[in-house]
DNA sequence: GAATGTGAAGGTTTTCACAGCA
DNA sequence: TGCTGTGAAAACCTTCACATTC
């Protein structure tokens, strides 16, 4: 397989998202030029993405929206489930247990963990928040394979470093904080000050 | 001013982030080479990005940190404050509200809107939820100047059609749907499964 | 005829390498 | 000497254009 940027990738989640639709509408066979009409984009552009991972499309036709959307699936691994746990129940920790979008892509989310003795063994939604103290061993034990960090700045590494310990390979951080992991482990940092600040840039000096 | 590509902008609110740590340090100057390894990038990229705004190093030693620091924040319009309105006290919406990056880079949430009758009129962490049938007016009449959506992803294009129409210029969405604004209106889209789906892309195909 | 798949062209971003200055 | 600022080179990404296939 040729290198995949990052950009095809984000791509790839957005051609995934139409072909939901599409799907829904009861579309058989979507064309380049509609998919990229559709994200803003050039159907040559669309082209592109798609044949890095293989040619599956009917010239003269276009693409079959089903089988589209299951290459995709596959592509993106979305064709199956994952074990995930969330780390630090605060707020946002919270606005992402009640987030639908993660389990409907297949995005499970099976333990909870804070540091907090007085959240420690108390239901929150419908899960047990357990004590960050056994992230190793709840971590192996549950078979985890993604974490979602979303604990305090302060503390995001060390944590990490106990996800990383657990033999996780792939961490989404919330913490504003510049952490640290090995090269074989996946590691993206969302920080929505930074999302603001590109806003404040461009009031500044594109209007 | 010469074109600045997105990751510019991105990497200046790393930085910045940077730079208020090594101020907090004591640090009076940074070369590119230690600003570059903290955010594991090279030297030649912190420099020409910087370059882009003027030249405002010391040749053979560096970048004044509290000089550099306030030119970032200059051109990113961190150095003053922002009056910001939320919309969607939801789940998303109301870890936004306590998310405390936001007002210490001068966002600073002034209303709150939601269209559940059971929360407007009630008070939410010291605010006033607000209608949003009114959203028009009351945008106006607060001087709002940056918008932040966190309603359901079917909601989403009708309430950026009213902010849009009370004349803001700059929008956060969280809402995971394909939003269209006029040419001269920024939006930004943070959709965090795509974030979660590009892990799952690294898990499935780069391991 | 219609639309894919893809080399080549064009454009943008990053890195190199070094002149120039403290 | 040490580090910035910047043209030039290299790498990367997007678009073009067309041969190919249905």
């Amino acid at each position: 397989m040729k290198k995949v940027s990052e950009s095809t990738v984000r791509r790839l989640s957005r051609y995934y998202r139409v072909l939901q639709v599409m799907e829904k509408e009861g579309e058989a066979t979507i064309s380049s030029r509609e998919l990229a009409q559709r994200e803003k984009l050039t159907p040559a552009q669309v082209r592109k993405d798609l044949s890095l991972f293989g040619s599956f499309g009917t010239r003269g036709l276009g693409y079959g929206v089903k089988e589209l959307k299951e290459r995709i699936a596959q592509i993106l691994g979305l064709n199956r489930t994952w074990r995930v746990a969330l780390i630090g129940v605060g707020n946002v920790g919270s606005a992402l247990v009640s987030y639908k979008e993660f389990a409907k892509q297949g995005f499970l989310i099976k333990l909870l963990f804070d540091s907090d003795q007085r959240k420690i063994g108390k239901n929150h939604k419908g899960f047990l928040i357990k004590d960050v103290g056994d992230l190793v061993r709840d971590l192996k034990e549950n078979q985890i394979e993604l974490v979602i960090i979303a604990v305090p700045a302060d503390q995001a590494q060390k944590v990490v470093d106990q996800v990383v310990k657990a033999g996780v390979k792939s961490i989404l951080n919330f913490a504003p904080a510049n952490i640290k992991v090995p090269d074989h482990v996946f590691l993206r940092t969302v920080n929505m000050a930074m999302e603001i600040e590109h806003l404040s840039f461009a009031l500044v000096n594109l209007i």
